[in-house]
DNA sequence: GGCAACCTGTTTACATATAAACAGTTCGGT
DNA sequence: ACCGAACTGTTTATATGTAAACAGGTTGCC
């Protein structure tokens, strides 16, 4: 690989005393949230490959067909908030595992439902799902755990704004 | 690509009723996480590289050697739990843009500095990440803001026992 | 009917994440 | 002094995420 190429002597001024930083530190509650969800799609994602050798996206996608049976997979992709050739991915790793099964759709789509056997696999990842949450939250109190949802509730309102392109 | 394997019938059988399913609504904590904090990522990775052509990881880095004057790379990937083969690519970014120095360590380790360009990069990105933060948690009171931290901080000390390996 | 715009799902190319293998150094015991 | 264990940072292979290009089918307008 390339080493730097402008001269050595850059070194000399190099600075020593600490900048008073608070991105890295725990007061900063976007990296509190990254490790948060990092933390828990590891374990997720270590637990259904390790037993039912399928990844976190294949669950999500076939989650969401047992709330919404009959979608395509564009409205996955709107339900889950995941790239289209990601969905478009797991759905076929589901067909070929005859977790799901479709029909023709309006458009040229397909219309999506669980197998019995989709339905037996959901049964059983969701308890690993649920789990999570559970040690998540294990700490906390019942009226603690409101609390955290009403105040996610309202960060979650602030995702528009995010995404927009200015500043 | 390669259609499912097994005979055709299965789809006699699919299943059309709607499970009771709790993973994909607003309701599961773990989804709220992972959406915000995509969220912000998504936002800060798409400023940083339109605005000076750095990574998240680049910056995290650089942020780290703010706070921590004369790291490791070791040093750097553990205090932010970040992969070291990332932080050894930042790192070599990072020097290639004379943003950081290095001088010898004790152990064949590099002791890492920001030069004063890399002061100044500092303090033109650092903006960026609080602007987020405060995008963030606007709609929220400062007592709020509060609540969030502790109850942030509870979650965060069951990370250790969501990265154990057994269930 | 035919052409253009649109929408489906797929493929492609590229960027990034993760974990394991790796070479070079340093340390410890003998 | 030597050999093996431990540790530095790098490289590699593999998996995954993202966005844009894409082919095919559908719709709608003329």
């Amino acid at each position: 690989m390339n080493e730097t190429p402008s001269p050595g002597d850059l070194t000399s001024a190099a600075i020593t005393k600490p900048l008073d930083d608070v991105i890295d530190s725990d007061a900063f509650i976007p990296r509190l949230l990254a490790l948060l969800s990092n933390a828990l799609v590891w374990r997720e994602s270590m637990l259904l490959r390790r037993e039912f050798s399928l990844g976190t996206n294949d669950w999500r996608v076939l989650s969401a067909l047992g709330v919404r049976p009959g979608s395509s997979a564009t409205d996955v992709s709107e339900f889950l908030v995941m790239n289209k050739a990601v969905v478009s991915k797991a759905v076929n790793v589901l067909i070929s595992r005859s977790l799901i099964a479709s029909t023709d759709g309006p458009r040229g789509s397909r219309n999506l439902f669980l197998t019995p056997a989709g339905v037996d696999m959901h049964n059983m990842m969701l308890p690993i799902s649920l789990a999570g949450e559970d040690a998540l939250l294990s700490q906390l109190s019942a009226g603690e755990v409101a609390q955290l949802r009403v105040l996610l509730g309202k960060l979650m309102s602030q995702i528009p704004r995010l995404a927009n392109k200015e500043t």
